[in-house]
RNA sequence: GGUCCAUUCGUCUAGUGGUUAGGACGUCAGGUUUUCAUCCUGGUAACAGGGGUUCGAUUCCCCUAUGGACUACCA
């Protein structure tokens, strides 16, 4: 049995696009299901559009989703080199071998008289389609005599080196995820194999390279099902061993239609990328924005694939014990920005005290703050279940680390009643009283406190809530009081209370 | 325009020639709570449309509609 080889094989034309971390995840997923490799290969045969950064970003975005790359620039293994810039040597020769067997050919049209060709037949409401119906009317290989066009080629003229299309073939190919598909070559065209500059297009480069690397299965976005038929012929054309394709769906905007676009993001405020962008056009991260890895691949290894059971945590292990090509969904997924938050919520929340407050702290000192890990373990262990993020930890814990500065009018308007300022003075004094003053020795005192005096309940702890927290939100108060302390909270009782009075009068 | 691909709740999806079409996110309601949140319970909501095939179709076939990709000397 053939070893599993696959490629994520990106272009380093900027940074690495959610969608294109899902094709690097399914490729990584199934490599490792299948105990095989996987291998990150550059393809930067176009000079043109090589952005300075890309490749790093590429490689540091899967490093933190923790998809491992076997073979790569930075990895080596046995059939590089894993940069098709660095491989530019290797591909003239097999553009040649289908020149020299008749199934390509040398063209010399030049790029302003194509684009006049296309503009004509555009107006006259019809497509230009570079191949049999044309090509011995234009400045070719076939449509002059061989003296000609070498004595052009030895001047020097640029040219490029097209496939010669079959005339009417129906060309049968399988898709893992797609089935069977047939398409008569009569609707293909030409394709350029080699560019004037010397380099190949992506078409045999990569047919080449997944060949040469001995590619077992090819795994990558939908765009590509178009140029399946091409891939293929060219396959029988060198008589190689075609690998098996899987070409993956699409992932949608949000809202409205289309495929997902930097654009969405920046309009509708959730990340299109996993690390934050830094060069020319700035972009967020997914990093950045406080998710964590694990929640991220969950997040995407579902938007377009799942295991048939109602299970929707998973570790990048279990994906890959899980994963199956052939549960790839057929059609597009659309990206929920608040299903993504939910991921991280419960990746959040299946963390221990001990780590969470470790991060919080990280946060904390971002913000002057510093605490002993011990206080935070308490403090986290009692609002991680209701945050999506750590940063969301500071909001819902703000009153822990300093008194409220305002106080909610809503509240005192509900809560602040004319008794209410007594007996908050009076409280203050049960509260001096009590020996140890730990979260279960206040509650107890103070609820015996409110029921002797027969006060209310809801209206005396809401009042007092106010005077520590400065609103009616946050975990139980008597957890509170006990880890800001008895001075701080009679602190906050004796401040909240002319405050308040000051606004009320 | 041409070629190819796709179509189950708002979204991600499960599923079958006969199911009360299931789950999750969201949303709504109730309960718990001294508050907010969490949590629990419940509700809402889908097989794009039309023809076939069949005793029966959401499931198989065809057509239409809609969406998408491609249509570069870009990948």
């Amino acid at each position: 049995m053939q070893q599993v080889r696959v490629r994520f094989a990106p272009s380093p034309t900027g940074p690495l696009h959610i969608g294109g971390v899902r094709t690097a995840l399914y490729n990584y997923l199934f490599a490792k299901k299948n105990n095989g490799v996987f291998i990150l290969r550059i393809e930067d045969t176009d000079l043109v559009r090589f952005v300075e950064g890309a490749e790093e970003y590429i490689m540091d975005s899967l490093k933190w989703c923790g998809i491992e790359v076997d073979e790569g620039i930075n990895e080596g293994g046995n059939y590089g080199p894993y940069r098709q810039s660095d491989r530019k040597h290797i591909y003239r020769q097999y553009a040649d071998i289908l020149a020299d067997k008749g199934d390509a050919y040398y063209a010399f049209d030049t790029t302003e008289e194509l684009e006049a060709l296309r503009k004509n037949a555009e107006k006259e409401g019809r497509t230009f389609i570079y191949n049999s119906s044309i090509r011995e009317r234009l400045r070719n290989s076939l449509s002059m005599p061989e003296s000609q066009w070498k004595m052009l080629i030895e001047k020097g003229e640029p040219y490029v080196i097209r496939y010669k299309m079959p005339v009417n073939e129906d060309i049968h190919f399988e898709d893992l995820i797609r089935g069977h598909i047939v398409v008569n070559t009569g609707t293909l065209d030409d394709k350029v194999l080699f560019k004037a500059d010397g380099m190949p297009t992506y078409h045999l480069a990569h047919l080449v390279d997944d060949h040469l690397m001995e590619i077992s299965h090819v795994i990558r976005g939908e765009e590509w099902l178009p140029s399946l038929p091409l891939h293929f012929i060219l396959y029988r054309s060198f008589g190689w061993k075609a690998p098996l394709f899987a070409h993956l769906p699409l992932l949608l905007k949000p809202d409205g239609k289309g495929k997902l676009s930097k654009r969405d993001g920046d309009k509708m405020g959730f990340p299109v990328f996993p690390l934050y962008w830094p060069y020319g056009e700035t972009a967020k991260g997914y990093r950045e924005e406080g998710y964590y890895p694990e929640a991220f691949i969950n997040m995407l290894a579902l938007l377009g694939w799942n295991p048939g059971t109602e299970q929707e945590i998973f570790s990048m292990d279990e994906l890959i014990n899980e994963f199956s090509i052939e549960r790839v969904h057929k059609s597009g997924s659309r990206f929920d920005p608040e299903k993504a938050k939910w991921f991280n919520h419960s990746w959040l929340r299946k963390r221990s005290n001990n780590q969470l407050a470790l991060e919080f702290r990280d946060y904390l000192r971002a913000q002057g703050h510093h605490h002993d890990i011990g206080d935070l373990e308490t403090i986290v262990g009692m609002v991680k279940e209701r945050v999506n993020f750590v940063r969301d930890i500071w909001s819902e814990t703000d009153f822990f680390f300093r008194a409220p500065e305002s106080y909610d009018q809503e509240v005192i308007r509900k809560r602040w009643l004319p008794e209410t300022p007594e007996q908050m003075l009076e409280l203050e004094s049960v509260l001096e009283g009590i020996e140890k003053f730990s979260s279960e020795n206040s509650e107890q005192v103070v609820k015996q406190w409110i029921s002797e005096n027969k006060y209310n309940t809801g209206a005396v702890l809401n009042a007092f809530r106010l005077l520590i927290v400065g609103a009616s939100r946050g975990p139980h108060l008597f957890d509170i009081i006990s880890w800001i302390g008895r001075e701080e909270t009679v602190r906050r009782i004796e401040k909240g209370i002319s405050v308040i009075a000051s606004q009320v009068k």
